[in-house]
DNA sequence: ATTGTATTCAATTGATTAATTGAATAGTTG
DNA sequence: CAACTATTCAATTAATCAATTGAATACAAT
């Protein structure tokens, strides 16, 4: 009859809810994913490289949780995250997770040591030069993701794209290329593409969310 | 022989590591216990109710994750969380479980109505009514979380002390007591216990780290 | 109506997980 | 050194979970 021990219990029993989403190393996947942009089941399927039915089902999880919101277009269901909040929540998580487990910053580093080819360009440095007109930025996301949000100045050349589209961009100004953030390769890919035409780019590790962070803390 | 695949799979699998310490009930529940102060095993054993060996088990994982780290003293092992970072995510995961999941706030509305006689106070009234020496604020958690730290301008009186010292409240000022946050009841215990003797007492749900957090957006 | 496509459902499997128990360790005190 | 305490370890159990499969919906286009 502790009745605080019960209330206690079901506040974080629910609470438990939330983090239950973030447990499974598939349905993270899905949260940045569909970070970028409304998604359908299929789509996000191909995305993560696993079963439709499996996604479905990870879906209901996260949408037993609120995280993750959908509305039916014909025989498409799209989801998307429920609030901006959640986007938000992922950023900190991520900013979390590569503070304090170090091997997430082994395996990033392992991957940078064999793609060395990839100039880093900083968040900080980019926003400077673009502000000064001085670099030309890449978005190689797929368009829709574009088309949701991206940052104030880039041109949208989806990565398959890329090869037909060289001859459009500048030959005078250095290139960035961006994507998805930093656990997603497109960026890295488009910047070898640019790289073995002769032309310099750099390689852009944040996202559109970062860059907004970013944008809101300066001003 | 996809290599981008196993990379994703790797780097979601390490954050799923934190993931999992939020999946468990409990373990959120030690992770808010530390976030008070640092504690042992044993005390965070009574703290939830759970036998010893099982708290151990879950440190354990916790500190795989690095969320907490530990040091010995004697016989005793002092766990705490791993770094500040840990306290502000563990901000921010209650605040979006408390925007996203409807069953939070009904729980929590629910303990409000049966406890009716405890007035609450809101963060930003509190802040302006000590500013002006207007409101006498009690610390009523264990010693050490207040030492550990506290709202500036708090008087330490831990709850089981409290009956025994109501005369050294202020009788012609307005009182506010506060605990670790709101998910727990001292505060609410704390104000009965007041107003029983006649004092105006009203309950602060916020804790240390909403209070500094508030704070510093303000300035 | 029929066929096709996107999604969900339900049942099954193997794998993890949380909690319990009792023993083991390690430091402390008499 | 013996007794004690705090903690961890190891083994067991029941419960939960993730992924797979094949069938069921539900809508759209022909």
């Amino acid at each position: 009859m502790n009745m605080e021990r019960t209330w206690k219990d079901q506040l974080y029993q629910e609470q438990a809810r939330i983090g239950k989403c973030l447990s499974s190393p598939k349905r993270l996947e899905i949260l940045d994913l569909l970070a970028q942009g409304a998604k359908s089941v299929e789509v996000l399927s191909r995305g993560t490289g696993m079963s439709v039915a499996n996604v479905s089902q990870h879906l209901q999880t996260l949408h037993e949780a609120r995280l993750v919101r959908y509305t039916k277009k014909g025989t498409f269901v799209i989801y998307e995250l429920a609030d901006a909040a959640v986007s938000n929540f992922m950023l900190t998580l991520h900013r979390l997770c590569e503070q304090q487990l170090v091997e997430i910053k082994r395996i990033r580093t392992e991957f940078t040591q064999h793609h060395a080819s990839a100039e880093p360009i900083s968040l900080d440095v980019l926003v400077d030069r673009l502000e000064r007109g001085d670099i030309f930025l890449l978005d190689v996301r797929p368009r829709e993701e574009y088309e949701t949000d991206h940052i104030a100045g880039a041109i949208s050349i989806p990565i398959e794209q890329l090869e037909k589209h060289l001859s459009s961009l500048p030959i005078n100004m250095d290139i960035a290329a961006y994507c998805r953030g930093p656990y997603c390769l497109m960026s890295a890919q488009a910047v070898e593409i640019i790289n073995a035409r002769g032309l310099k780019a750099f390689r852009l590790e944040e996202g559109v969310h970062e860059w907004r962070q970013f944008a809101e803390q300066r001003s």
